[in-house]
DNA sequence: TCAACTCTGACGCCGCGTTACTGTCG
DNA sequence: ACGACAGTAACGCGGCGTCAGAGTTG
């Protein structure tokens, strides 16, 4: 056990890491070894190993090959705010993966109920997402998607399949004149106010919300083309007959 | 609104992506604008736009641009494999992620009940924590944390004081030639039985863990230098004896 | 002499940001 | 003629992997 030092082949070797690395941590000044042979070989000490110990436990916990050359460099501090903003920006970036996981998934989920799925269903479905986190809060989308689940697959076509029967029937009624406050279509109307009741699940915030959404998107985009502004403006009358 | 093509400048400012992103989108074939003019200026036309929006979802949900072109590529088929890939990879990240704060955090914990923290004592720390992952489980390293906040810091304390005293009672004892077997010892022998049952919380597994880990690294390195080959030894006469 | 090592130097990756220099439009 | 646009070309980032070519060691 009489070693002393070694070269880069046997470091490399003893702590799993490559050459190449060793090479580069030379490089930019993070790991010097102690000593060269007569012809340039590297000859890595005891004390060199412990500091590349030191460096692979540093850059186990994420930290970039700079902030490492910084913390050896202060011997007798270790730095506790280097820990912090570490510690803050792992953070967010969890809360932002974990985010991006959640939207995918409710992606995936979409996507499945469908059959015959193009990119323009796809990225629609994304840019509805998009739409409704920008109205909703976190904790809305949360209570809407657990009504869903509770609700399950095939209530949730059927409103679908209701939705469209309603706006069909008012297209009709705005095609053939009727004036909005007959009471046909105020029966529209009431059907409609029961339909959007199921959404919210009675909740009078995303009620709002959804509202906002109709209100700055135009019904054209929130309703994801469905309804046209001819329509849209046809059964706010209809609407306002009702509130009044 | 009789335009029919947009420059570069115009089409970052109204996507908000910077003029080099598109420059470089062209650049890999990602988006290449449909026109140029005479002098080779960048035309978007309304195609382009809507390729644009598409890139920008996908690149919102993490897609790198490859993956991105090869998505775009197949006009009839959504990639719910990349989507699945995709949904995979965020998993992984978000644990690891998740496991890397949870490390630093109880990390900087463990730092702030020290009061002079060097290097030294930082990564040792580290490596502490990388050879208890080695030998508890998760959910056994779960328990003992949760232990810790029940019984509070000043607990904590108390018990490593008991510790380092216990310790520092059987080197004297060692160290005077005292017999293992001898009631004095082996009255420490028992302390240190209550105090191991302390840590454990009466879980036979963590008590096994415990063992695995002095056992496979030994005494020196598992009490981080607090109980020498020697000493340790001495110590496991004594505890023959006593389950004798 | 031959294989297995060592060295240095350079390019490649990904998604652009950032100059730097030249040309065009109004 | 001037300023705000447009163009292309190039380097830089981080952390190495991966050659290439030349020298050293056993």
């Amino acid at each position: 056990m009489e070693r002393v030092a070694m070269k880069v082949g046997e470091l490399a070797k003893q702590t799993g890491v490559s050459v190449r690395t060793l090479h580069y941590y030379d490089q930019i000044g993070l790991l010097v070894p102690s000593d060269r042979t007569q012809v340039g070989h590297r000859l890595y000490t005891e004390a060199d190993i412990v500091r590349l110990q030191q460096i692979l436990s540093l850059r186990q916990l994420g930290f970039c090959l700079e902030e490492i050359r910084d913390c050896l460099k202060q011997p007798n501090f270790s730095p506790q705010n280097a820990i912090a903003l570490h510690l803050a920006r792992l953070k967010q970036q969890i809360e932002l993966s974990t985010r991006l996981y959640q939207r995918l998934e409710a992606i995936a989920q979409q996507l499945q109920t469908a059959q015959h799925v193009c990119i323009e269903d796809f990225i629609a479905t994304i840019e509805d997402m998009n739409m409704w986190e920008k109205y909703y809060t976190s904790e809305q989308l949360e209570e809407l998607n657990q009504r869903r689940q509770t609700l399950g697959e095939d209530k949730i076509r059927q409103a679908q399949v209701d939705w469209e029967n309603l706006i069909a029937q008012v297209r009709i009624e705005m095609e053939k004149g009727t004036d909005p406050a007959s009471s046909a279509v105020q029966a529209l109307v009431q059907r409609s106010q029961e339909l959007i009741g199921e959404f919210t699940g009675g909740n009078p915030e995303i009620e709002q919300s959804l509202h906002n959404m109709y209100q700055q998107e135009g019904a054209a985009i929130a309703s994801r083309g469905a309804i046209d502004s001819q329509l849209w403006e046809y059964f706010s009358k209809a609407m306002a007959v009702s509130k009044h």
